[in-house]
DNA sequence: TATTGTTATACTCTATAACTATA
DNA sequence: TATAGTTATAGAGTATAACAATA
């Protein structure tokens, strides 16, 4: 097998083995991967309409409708109205949503931690910076038109 | 941000970025992400019983039977009957599944190749050894039970 | 008229349980 | 009894289109 093909290989196998792993660390809640997404992406933009997390999401509005629906029968989300548009809705986390969000991101850094445990510090930045580099050409590869102004959040 | 988090955040986006660009390659066929990943698993063990699809995908017998109809309705497999036991259906690719999955195993190098280019040879093995060495740990996440007995297929 | 969200409808993926046919 | 697959049923994620409420 060429080399390339050997670093796509692997690249394709983490992905699989960290959604396994995600995956197992949703079996303890009552949470499944589409719903853990918007909490996630609801504890980084803060409270947020629908049509915000739809896009966030890349996702359709009714969607998000049938997710919020189900976070907020299992407390992890509230959706008071807008304030100023009484129309809209403001989903915000509950103190369970934050909690678990909280945790998440506590076990997030440890697995984070584990996976380059057996490299030194030089490695871990060579790795960093190939893997930039993949991440670069993938954009390119991904969305061409609007390559050059797209940037990875730091 | 830490650089145990760096390098996860990284792997973490090269996994979406990945999925979004075999999305697009999907979208000129009439093939979904389930029922391409059955295909190739079905391209790599060559003709197979749905008992053993089920098992190589990680996936219930009834699962299985959707997305072979769904197949054999779009002309990418036939199941004939297994020649010594009338029972059992043997799974097979068409010639227009062997094409597809040879377009795609093509289209795989591309793109692996153009991950890496911008690294010379040395760059490309110490990624290789750097990811090879995520993957270990992560099987061992994955599978406390089990990793000593586990192997990628090489 | 444009924005925000929901109702209506439909398709795909997934699972478990019960069943049939075969060995 | 064990194996291979299907029917029945159900839940989750997803989409588009039509609609209502608000701005």
């Amino acid at each position: 097998m060429s080399a390339e093909l050997e670093v796509f290989d692997r690249l394709l196998e983490i992905a699989l083995l960290i959604q396994e792993d995600l995956a197992r660390s949703f079996a303890a809640t009552d949470l499944t991967v589409s719903r853990t997404h918007l909490l996630w992406e609801l504890n980084r933009l803060g409270p947020s309409t629908q049509n915000t997390l739809a896009t966030a999401l890349k996702v359709s509005p009714r969607n998000v409708t049938g997710l919020v629906d189900a976070l907020e029968a299992s407390g992890y989300v509230a959706r008071p109205p807008h304030p100023r548009h009484r129309r809209a809705l403001v989903v915000t986390l509950t103190d369970r949503g934050s909690q678990t969000m909280a945790r998440m991101e506590h076990e997030r850094s440890q697995i984070a931690a584990k996976l380059v445990a057996d490299l030194d510090a030089d490695q871990q930045e060579e790795l960093r910076q190939g893997l930039d580099s993949i991440v670069t050409r993938l954009q390119g590869l991904v969305s061409p038109a609007t390559a050059s102004g797209r940037k990875r959040s730091a």
